[in-house]
DNA sequence: GTGTATGCAAAGCCTTTGCAGCATG
DNA sequence: CATGCTGCAAAGGCTTTGCATACAC
């Protein structure tokens, strides 16, 4: 889970990801920049871009986008869910079954006052799958969303 | 539902909703652009983006952003979920209630096969609630989201 | 040593915005 | 005829990328 294959390891890689995972906070790239250049004074924003989208790859990091410009990082890919703050547009954990959650929208959930939610499923349209019959699937932690 | 109170009706807003509603596949801002210029070839694509972000606030499109970096608009303003294809990028509707597409994922939602899926509760924080206790909330049509 | 990863800066993309003229109510 | 809306073009914000250098193996 925390040992991964990379061709290098360099320590800007391995501060990186520490660090994401040590927060909760769902930082952005350029949040997440600012924090681990407390370590790292000289890293640069184009790095932790290349690496956050490379630890993405390899499933190490999830990539959360919602309804704002810019994405943000989650280093607990543990399958879970989201909640977002329209107002101050911080995001916590959502852990449990989304059913139950579904059935009273207007309850707690993480003492959020929930005024709605976005889902969006993901998969092969029957088109694809056709096409795709005899070819070889892409693998599921390649290039996948 | 198709009568919305615009300070000025103009023929390119006309034509934009008009355009979007007629189809069902959720363009890019861009892509709605290429439609409308059939129809008005001067429009230009800041007039297509002021008009969707205005019938946006209005309530008569749905924005939805995906793990795409362009945001993709609905004509259609009833609560349902979206199924993506990773392969084509196509969005389709899904209708129905997301409890029973949940409980076996690996089953027909569109044709499409399901490989999982993304929830983001919206609301507003604890915090949040509590700061803005006295004062006046937003409106739920305006600048949400 | 060899080739990957980095830092820096420039470019890319989608989206927003300033401005002067146009057209709607 | 007042002013909201448009077209145009430039600017903004986030992200990606080219290139020479540095460093992991």
């Amino acid at each position: 889970m925390t040992k991964h294959r990379f061709q290098r390891n360099t320590r800007q890689r391995e501060v990186i990801l520490g660090e994401l995972c040590k927060l909760t906070s769902h930082p952005t790239a350029v949040g997440l920049h600012e924090i681990v250049k407390q370590r790292l004074p000289k890293i640069s924003l184009g790095t932790v871009y290349r690496n956050l989208e490379l630890l993405r790859k390899m499933g190490a990091v999830r990539k959360l986008q919602f309804s704002e410009a810019e994405a943000r990082f989650d280093g607990n890919v543990e399958p879970h869910d989201h909640v977002r703050c329209i107002r101050c547009g911080r995001v916590d954990d959502v852990h449990g079954s989304p059913l139950e959650l579904s059935k009273d929208k207007d309850h707690d959930c993480r003492g959020y006052e929930i005024l709605g939610h976005r889902l969006e499923w993901f998969g092969v349209c029957p088109q694809c799958s056709q096409h795709d019959a005899g070819e070889e699937p892409t693998t599921s932690t390649d290039e996948q969303e």
